[in-house]
DNA sequence: CTTTTTGTTGATTGACGAGTCAATAAACTT
DNA sequence: AAGTTTATTGACTCGTCAATCAACAAAAAG
């Protein structure tokens, strides 16, 4: 049965059962054997890759903010101009990969992991510094002095859409989540400097 | 022992206890052992009042929003006219007895309970229908047929300085919050119709 | 002053779940 | 072919916890 070179598949079989898992459920109260079954192995196996379960959750969490980057970045790389590129990066932030049911509830998840996680905390605040740093540079050009005020405010308002989507049943509504941060967006450059 | 009348004090007791132990845990995952206890009583007192551990969480659920509700109705009842009544239920949204570290985090929880839930989404549900309707009320005469998105805005802004004071660690910036969301009220009021 | 109601808890039950381990097997090495 | 490394799991341990129960105490009702 030994295929060699399982281990990358087997983790990554892994971080997708539990980012599906815990959005399933909701909660992060799901259970080793029940991400280790969806994942097609047994629960001593899961254990054998990751030695424990925060490590497992760790890395689904890591995963999903590397989804995440993945798409901003990808937005990014067609867009120039600073009005092009801030539009880019706010509207990245709802692509398909990160807006959708499972990664959204997970990632409410993952927020709540950061209250007692040391180490989940450090990788939300990463990316969050790192989604602040970006939105300033398009922001300076366009608002000037403004610009720490209104990326605060679109920080702000993006996990905030997050956390009110993640209430709908149902598959998210991309465009309306769009258009609550566009409409945010036109209002802070329309009187530009 | 038995003092009569001991129910509602008791009821009480639990439900600031479970805020108090869910704010600090930063989690759902507390026993109601550790509630009882810093309630000063048994859990076996905790069962015999509420039940079941999720009716314990949905009484503190709606101790939490009650008293959200009565402290935005409070800023409501010091101010007259649309803009200022706008403001008071924005700035309300943040006083000292809703925005404060335990609170913020067991509301970051009771989100999460809603995913599985339905009575606490239901609870949730309503609070954010009621904030709606209040804010369309006052925006109508302000910005007329762009109440109902900035509406949308000020909801979902709201709740991303909540979940965003939820990783801060010590006391959360009441002035901080409260700058994001007049920030981006000003600038919607700047050109009402 | 006996009965009932209300308050209260220690002890127990029963379930469930994280993590460990010994054992099995297939590949790869020498 | 013997030995080593990698893959894999069933069975088990040990702890935890929600919920229940029997029993005890004090006030109120009769």
């Amino acid at each position: 049965m030994p295929k060699l070179g399982a281990e990358p598949i087997r983790r990554a079989a892994l971080v997708k059962a539990t980012i599906e898992t815990v959005g399933e459920a909701g909660s992060l109260e799901v259970t080793v054997a029940q991400i280790a079954r969806r994942a097609g192995m047994s629960s001593a196996l899961a254990h054998h890759y990751f030695g424990s379960k925060s490590q497992i959750f760790l890395a689904a969490m890591r995963s999903i903010l590397t989804i995440y980057g993945a798409e901003v970045r990808g937005a990014l790389a067609a867009a120039s101009g600073p009005e092009a590129r801030l539009r880019a990066i706010v509207l990245g932030s709802f692509a398909a990969g990160s807006f959708r049911r499972e990664a959204i509830s997970a990632w409410l998840n993952f927020y709540v992991l950061a209250q007692k996680s040391p180490e989940a905390r450090r990788l939300l605040t990463v990316y969050q510094r790192r989604l602040k740093s970006n939105l300033l540079h398009e922001l300076r050009p366009l608002v000037g002095p403004r610009a720490e005020e209104v990326a605060r405010g679109l920080g702000a308002l993006i996990d905030g859409v997050y956390i009110r989507a993640s209430l709908v049943d149902g598959a998210p509504d991309r465009d309306y989540a769009r258009r609550i941060v566009q409409e945010y967006l036109d209002r802070e450059l329309e009187n530009r400097t």
